[in-house]
DNA sequence: CTTCTTGCAAAGGTTTTGCAACAGT
DNA sequence: ACTGTTGCAAAACCTTTGCAAGAAG
């Protein structure tokens, strides 16, 4: 954890920008939550709690500036907030999400399935891939196995 | 043109909604522009060219009406806009997108290139896929040809 | 000093909602 | 009448921005 945030205080140097409190409070939260998909606003609260007097446009800033360097990825799942994840050290190495219409959670799939599919995409339609996003949206194990069907159709449909 | 408007109208019906003249206009214009991927905004000044009459929030209302109904697809490229297509009337058959960094369009991929990749998922981790989105973002065949690579690398970076 | 950074409040943009009026049955 | 629907304006919501004050070299 410390080499981490030791390694992004180097990548901000690197574009002169400085590692301040908040954006270390930042930063930290973000490591310490980093399974979790957070928004904004999440982050926000989460940072208060140990540095209350922070505002909420420094951590859109911070989140911001991480973004740019490609520390973190602003993602989307449809609902309305930006969240944030960090970024995989391998850049070739994507990751996709498994997000459950029961229950809201956001599990990962942390292998590239789509190296071949990358390929056919780029030759059949002339297209220069540069990143991609794929989101599964269904039920995860957990609700499967805890709550009947019936239940889980009525959320759905809804 | 005409059937797809009827068969809507007879799925309204059969939940109990009119296909009043702006919700008919709304649908029109979403017909007539298929391959296009419009906002609620878009919409709504299409739809005013021929009906000046019509609110926005009818046209938002509208929209999310055939989206519980699953006429319509809300999609999110993370412009901060939510876009809306068409649902494939074979719900088996989902389609992708191609994102071009440089030049904004989006390309559909009609194929459904996630058989094998899904049948994968819901082994591997026990998750009952109901729906996905896959985006790749890259630079598109037009802009491949039309501009200097030196071109495409700034805006790419920005 | 100079530059970057911050907090606050205000503004921005998109989407939703309250409500009285309206339309169709 | 009754229910669903509309238009308008206001509100809600997330995010960005202007600006004066603060921190750090």
């Amino acid at each position: 954890m410390k080499e981490r945030l030791e390694r992004i205080k180097q990548q901000l140097h690197s574009h002169n920008y400085k590692l301040t409190p908040q954006r270390e409070s930042t930063v930290m939260v973000l490591l310490e939550n980093e399974e979790d998909h957070l928004s904004a606003e999440d982050v926000y609260m989460l940072v208060k709690e140990k540095s209350p007097e922070i505002g909420l446009a420094t951590v859109y800033r911070t989140l911001e500036l991480l973004s740019d360097l490609k520390i973190i990825h602003k993602i989307n799942f449809g609902d309305g907030v930006a969240r944030y994840e960090f970024r995989a050290e391998d850049a070739e190495h994507h990751h996709h999400h498994l997000v459950c219409l029961n229950c809201g959670s956001v599990d990962e799939i942390m292998e590239d399935l789509l190296g071949e599919v990358e390929k056919q995409v780029e030759h059949d339609f002339d297209f220069k891939i540069v990143d991609h996003r794929l989101t599964f949206h269904g039920i995860c194990h957990r609700c499967k196995d805890k709550v009947s069907s019936e239940d889980v159709k009525v959320k759905i449909s809804e």
